[in-house]
RNA sequence: GCCCCCGUCGUCUAGCGGCCUAGGACGUCGCCCUCUCACGGCGGUAACGCCGGUUCAAAUCCGGUCGGGGGUACCA
């Protein structure tokens, strides 16, 4: 399976999602991406929560993260809610592990304590007329006594790390090799006045000490890469870190216009699709499209097939525009991979969500439902477009409605005198079948009143569907049964 | 400003020096099927940002240029 040097069974990746706000279409596509890779591999996927930032996290956010994942099928090996020999998962719990690095870190020349203000920084940068923004390295070799005066200023101080001299080259493992010149890569900060740790320590060092060996993200974490790469070699020295892990940087996933998909856009919630009823395993084969081919003339594919064939090597690295219309055709195609019977088990909860059927569903209403799907089933691209095409056969009469604008088109003076002629030719029939129901009504509608198909059967479907878009008309007359199909042409014309 | 990334149809992409008068998919347009819708079928539309270089040969390699994006925090 592994050839060398290319990754093996020791392959560790992880998902590190913070719990703030709805699960974001980049966040989901990063995962499939990281899932996909270690899955091909045969390796082991991490899953821990970076929720460091107090203000942010949400515990609804946390629920709905996992909630999320479990529902695409994004599975993981070790971490939340699984456990592990690296735990605890969640950043909030590792605070002692954070502190006791930091105490290591301090005590060697990789960091020092910085007890310069934003706007002292600022304030030297303009003065100096430096084109490089960020920490200019001031308290970088401080004197006992200047730092003694900081102190009984009452400053405390920031941990720095202190970036080294030369060149930083890493061979990206979706762009290449890339340098970053240190000089233009400031010294930053590891953790907060207050002693908090800050994202750029902790997030290394729990890669580290989980063993990461791959880490796969999203391109806007480029840039401090060579950040990370030397504190590794600092938390190395420590005895934090095994080994540096290899980095790939997944391409964008862009909104409309050129703006990256931000949360305030509403095409970036995972909810929304999962609302629109998508299929996990369609929207999955549509995010793999956003950076990834499994084929140049192909783009349906499984789960199964991805792991299969999916290689790092082959991820493109430009962004990509998340195609709404796309997605759907994508979903559409599974739909239609999916047994009539898989569809009814997964438009189920859509049904009982709508209040079509009883949650979980009547004997009645499950043969009902048996016999309609076929006709619904093929018709429908998303779960969600089920409720409005089968309500009409499940609502009792009392409750029947007919859309208002549908009735304005169709239900007029012709329309009526269309719904009274079929009820007239029906009101007779001996047998109750699509068939003879079709037969009746084209004699009378089409060759009787020598309409058009379409301008015959509008009326009608609305009168009995109560809309203008429904299942096949005779189908659905049939399984409405005779009684209540006559009741509703009749009350079509009052 | 500075640093980094990116650049093939409207969109997602295939392409890794000759198979390319550039392929597929979505969209879009036209036609067919048809009781609505959806499906399905057929056909059309439409791209290698630009300029140099390397080479017998470049969408493919190199340089530049232009354009887009991101990063420049005691956010993540």
């Amino acid at each position: 399976m592994s050839t060398p040097g290319s990754p093996s069974d020791s392959v560790r990746v992880r998902y590190c999602p913070s719990p703030t706000g709805s699960p974001h279409v980049g966040l989901a596509r990063t995962a499939l991406f990281n899932w996909a890779f270690a899955r091909h591999h045969g390796g082991t996927i991490v899953f821990r929560m970076e929720d460091t930032d107090k203000e942010r996290n949400s515990s609804e956010s946390y629920d709905a993260i996992l909630d999320l994942w479990r529902w695409l099928g994004l599975t993981w090996d070790e971490g939340i809610e699984k456990g592990g020999p690296h735990g605890p998962y969640r950043q909030s719990e590792r605070g002692d592990i954070y502190a006791d690095v930091l105490a290591r870190l301090r005590a060697s020349s990789y960091t020092y304590d910085c007890f310069c203000t934003n706007e002292e920084v600022e304030a030297r940068r303009k003065a100096r007329g430096s084109k490089v923004m960020g920490y200019d390295g001031f308290c970088r070799e401080l004197s006992t006594d200047q730092r003694a005066a900081f102190e009984a200023e009452g400053r405390a101080p920031v941990v720095r790390f202190r970036m080294p001299d030369g060149e930083i080259t890493f061979t990206d493992l979706v762009r290449g090799d890339i340098t970053f010149q240190t000089e233009f890569v400031p010294d930053f900060a590891l953790s907060r006045a207050n002693g908090d740790p800050l994202y750029t320590l902790v997030n290394p060092v729990d890669d580290a000490l989980m063993g990461i060996t791959h880490v796969l993200r999203g391109e806007d974490l480029l840039s401090s890469t060579p950040r990370q790469i030397a504190l590794f070699e600092g938390l190395k020295a420590i005895g934090v870190a095994q080994a540096t892990p290899a980095y790939g940087h997944l391409p964008y996933v862009m909104g409309e216009g050129n703006k990256k998909l931000s949360k305030r856009d509403p095409e970036a919630h995972m909810e929304l699709y999962r609302e629109q009823g998508f299929l996990p395993e369609g929207l999955l084969n549509y995010l793999a499209l956003l950076g990834w081919a499994i084929a140049g003339d192909r783009d349906v594919f499984s789960l199964d097939e991805m792991v299969e064939a999916f290689e790092l090597a082959d991820v493109n690295p430009n962004p990509a525009r998340f195609d709404l219309k796309k997605a759907e055709a994508i979903n559409a195609s599974h739909m239609r991979l999916l047994s009539v019977e898989e569809v009814t088990e997964r438009v189920l909860p859509f049904l009982a969500k709508e209040g079509v059927v009883a949650d979980p569903p009547t004997e009645e209403e499950a043969r009902l439902l048996a016999q309609a799907m076929p006709l619904v089933a093929e018709r429908i691209n998303k779960l969600a477009e089920a409720p409005a095409m089968l309500d009409f056969l499940f609502v009792d009469e009392a409750g029947f409605t007919r859309d208002p604008d549908d009735v304005a088109e169709l239900l007029d003076e012709t329309g009526r005198s269309v719904v009274q002629a079929s009820y007239d030719a029906l009101g007779g029939l001996e047998e109750w079948t699509t068939a003879s129901i079709e037969e009746a009504l084209r004699t009378a509608l089409i060759e009787g009143l020598s309409l058009k198909p379409r301008v015959a059967f509008g009326p009608v479907r609305v009168a009995v569907t109560g809309r203008r878009i429904s299942p096949p008309l005779f189908e659905s007359m049939e399984l409405l049964g005779r009684e209540r199909s006559l009741s509703r042409l009749q009350s079509a014309l009052g």
